[in-house]
Order: C-alpha cells, then structure tokens, then sequence
DNA sequence: AACAAATTGCTAAAAATTTAACTTTTGAGG
DNA sequence: CCTCAAAAGTTAAATTTTTAGCAATTTGTT
C-alpha cells in the first residue's frame, strides 16, 4: 500500500511521463502511454499515485492536470545519483565519459563549452 | 510475458544489483534486496530474467553466478539518456549542474580535473 | 560410493497491479 | 436554467507479479 519499494511499472510509466512534460492531464499522459490502455486506466492510475503523495493536481478548465510532488530538480538528482551508482561506480566524471562516447548522444558546442565552465567554476569552489 | 513494457519492480531491483555488483549469486542478490523475500523467490526471479534474455549465468562450485547480458556500459548509456530526457531536457550540462550543486554529489578535485580534460578533449575533435 | 549440505527447478497459491464497464459530476452553450 | 458532452469516481473482474513449499539435483567430504 503504503510502498517503501517503489512504483510499480505503470506508475513509473505515467511519472516519467509527468516528469518530462512538467505538468499533465489524463489525456496527455494517455496519449503517450505505451501499449495504450483506456482513458479510464490511465485516470485511475493518476488518482492512485496522487494517493501515494507523488503527484497533486488542479483544476483547469474542466479537467484535472497533475503535477508532481517532488521538485524536478530534487528528483532528477535523485535519479541521476542512482544511475552513477548502479552504472558507473558513483562517479559522475565515468557517467559524462560514457555519454561523450555515446554515438548519439554528443552535445553540442554550446553545451560542452558551459560544461566547461561549470567545472572551472567548481574547481574554483574546491580550493577556497 | 515477453513484455517489451519493461521490468516489474522487483526484476528492476534484481536488475540494479546485479549490474552495481558486476555478477551476483542468488544469495548476493538476496541480501542485498529490500524487503527481503525467501531465497528461493530470489532465485525463481533471477531464472524469469534469464528467461526474458536480460540475464545469463554460468557456474562457480555449487552455485549459478548470473550477469547481464547487456554490457555495463551500454545499459548505463541508455539509462542515463533517459534520466536526462526525463528530468534534464535530454541536456547533459543541465545534469551536471544539478549534480554539482547537489550538497552530497560533489566530485572530488581528482575527478574535477579529469572531467575538465574530458571536455576539453571533446571539444577538440568538435572543430576538426 | 554414500551422505549431507547447499543449491536449483517446479508448481501453484497469495498478493498486487492493471484494466475497463458503469455511474456520477461538472461546466459550457443554447 | 436545461441539456449534453467531457471528464471524474467507483467497483470489481482479469491479469501479472510475487511468493514460497517441496522435490530433485549437485558437489564436496568421509
């Protein structure tokens, strides 16, 4: 009920949906739902997960959109955290390795030049 | 069955400690599970995922020591593309940033410095 | 080779998740 | 202020997941 071991696969289907569209209605979710089921599903599901604490909702227009609990920040460290541990030994420096040998998943000049400078500014933050 | 829907919570579990720990034995995993079951309900679950093609074992004395068998790297590739799609605007830079500012993420200088280089080399083969 | 301890495989029951039919509520437009 | 379509809530059946008892097998030891 009360679970301390996680969502269950729909339940993480629909939040990683949430998560990545920052808010959404029923509709929204449904329609990006793999092996779609009924709207009704998909309705239950959300009223579910607000249940458990993880998403609210308000109201707009005449339908429901919901939004999640946790920060999107706080719960993206929280998931990149996990995925170092389980991947990468902890290490975020092995994880960005990974991702710049990543055939497709090369960020741009842009980004690699903030990247940069992101680390410049930590280094700076280390030695004070 | 063949599900391409994605794992149930508890083969996500087994699934994360098999790839933190590089292979694991029945026993390996049920220590570490939360909520521990029987080990016999440990062992069924790593024989479903092998079933399912996400594991492999061979034998050490007595007993099966199973591995993933997709590599290390790659699934963190993908687990990591996800994490930033979800929560990062598939940007790395955002990532990172978070991860830096993140009060118990914070890498060491050592790992600071190689990141630094890793970026920088990255940038290089940007402008050929 | 026989035994004991450890480990695996089979099977089916129990629990949780997923589903959607049916009912009720809501709110926009006539 | 009525009507009707869109959205939400209720309930319970279907399916999947989780669990573990028990039998079979394996391997190291005597």
């Amino acid at each position: 009920m009360d679970d301390q071991r996680g969502l269950s696969r729909r339940e993480r289907q629909i939040m990683t949906i949430v998560y990545s569209l920052g808010e959404a209605s029923a509709a929204d979710v449904w329609q990006r739902l793999p092996d779609q089921p009924s709207n009704t599903t998909v309705r239950t599901l959300l009223r579910i997960l607000e249940g458990k604490g993880h998403l609210h909702h308000f109201k707009r227009g005449r339908q429901f959109v919901y939004t999640p609990t946790t920060e999107r920040i706080n719960a993206g460290q929280s998931a990149l955290k996990a995925v170092l541990q389980t991947f990468f030994d902890g290490s975020l420096e092995k994880a960005v390795a990974a991702h710049l040998l990543d055939p497709d998943g090369t960020p741009s000049g842009d980004e690699l030049r903030r990247m940069a400078s992101l680390i410049r500014e930590a280094r700076r933050q280390e030695d004070e």
